[in-house]
DNA sequence: ATTTGTAAGTGTACTTTACACACTTATAAT
DNA sequence: ATTATAAGTGTGTAAAGTACACTTACAAAT
């Protein structure tokens, strides 16, 4: 089929890039490998494809297997297929990132696998292409932040103000106006707010607000979120 | 590795979606296929990724089989991995496309592979995911239009503001006015006017552009091109 | 030489959005 | 009652987006 003579069959396998957000920093989830090839480096979660799986169900149970989480929406970044990237085999690998919320889901990780969180920007190197696979994510991460709230799946389900700024500014890495931010999101109108407050950080406490996904589905998609 | 032990190996394939523009709408180039399965019906242009090929490299030599053409551009969409995608053979395919410009190139065409051009909205059904595929393609070249200018690839060297808008007119499926898209285009300075006209279409003569590399490559890439 | 038809070419007022910027308020601890 | 701390709030200015209609250059026909 396709008029091609040389059908060669190959290894198909996946890498998870798990973004998470810790209130301060972008972090990523690594894991130090106990296998070879690379044993002892750090490297993105990954595996290989099964003959009856899809690519989204492989990093689902991927994801699932090194961290416990489940029913995580995780999104293809895109396919790499240097050839000597895996050094054993010829093996194409498919990436997909997650976003997740650290707190909630950090207790099942280190033990097994001693899995880690790493600021993005302080990450060690890491095997083969995966930090070229971490670099494309990133910059999807950021277009996708431009415009869909992405603080869903990142924060805590009640959150303050000053923590989804900090979520954008460490996203982008830049510093925002608190006003003009709050203005921002304001007129966005997918926001609820909630009449409890924080007081951890404050003795006036700040307000919660959580996402209400109906006015988020009713809003225009044009210009959401930021534009930076 | 990975700690995984089943590897089982696959076919990896590689689906090309080509846009082109004929000065009035966009079109995709499709082949009827002279090959099981599927016979006869219309199809991307694909074939099977070699042992010791990278995915870009045989997306540009499929490329070339079935148009000709070299040197073109191209950018990866996605991997679809259906189990049935293919009925012969679980067979994963990485899509992705290109951006030609028809005039240029529609000559070594049609004769060998029975290839032709379909304006996006009126293509016949395509057989197994390639519609899914060309729905992604189109998806990715919206956003890149947005902030960059496709018109290098999909317009002659020179041509005019009317074609140009109606490359925009076509991309977004929407009607623009004259005065606001050349007052838009202009500040962004990445064109160069040329003394001669097109007087193909009028009497008074059109002036004719063309784009400047240089200009553009120092132009900031923040609001890019249009926002629609 | 004049008229006529055709598409090209051009500018302004108004609205919306982005951006810069500093003081007041609520609360807990002392 | 005082104090320290982070939260909360509004306005004016600049930039960009958008709606909108008449004039001009030219070739063809008379």
């Amino acid at each position: 089929m396709y008029e091609d003579s040389d059908k060669e069959r190959l290894l198909l396998a996946v890498d998870c890039i798990v973004f998470g957000f810790d209130g301060e920093k972008l972090k990523i989830l690594l894991i130090k490998r106990g296998f070879e090839p690379e044993r002892g480096k750090w490297s993105l979660v990954g595996g290989f494809l099964k003959q009856n799986e899809v690519l989204q169900a492989a990093a689902i149970r991927i994801l699932h297997r090194y961290t416990g989480l489940d029913n995580i929406y995780m999104e293809q970044v895109g396919t790499f297929s240097d050839i000597d990237r895996d050094p054993q085999e010829r093996t194409v690998s498919t990436a997909y990132y997650a976003l997740i919320n650290i707190e909630n889901h950090s207790r099942n990780l280190d033990h097994q696998f001693s899995a880690q969180w790493f600021s993005v920007e302080e990450a060690p190197r890491l095997i083969f292409d995966h930090d070229r696979m971490v670099r494309h994510a990133l910059k999807r991460l950021k277009v996708k932040a431009e415009t869909e709230p992405i603080g869903f799946e990142l924060l805590p389900e009640k959150f303050t103000m000053l923590q989804l700024q900090k979520l954008y500014e460490a996203i982008y890495n830049v510093s925002l106006d608190k006003r003009n931010f709050i203005n921002k999101v304001r007129s966005l109108d997918i926001l609820e707010k909630l009449d409890e407050k924080d007081k951890t950080s404050s003795r006036k406490g700040s307000f919660l607000y959580r996402f209400d996904a109906d006015k988020y589905h009713r809003a225009e998609r044009s210009r959401l979120m930021l534009n930076l």
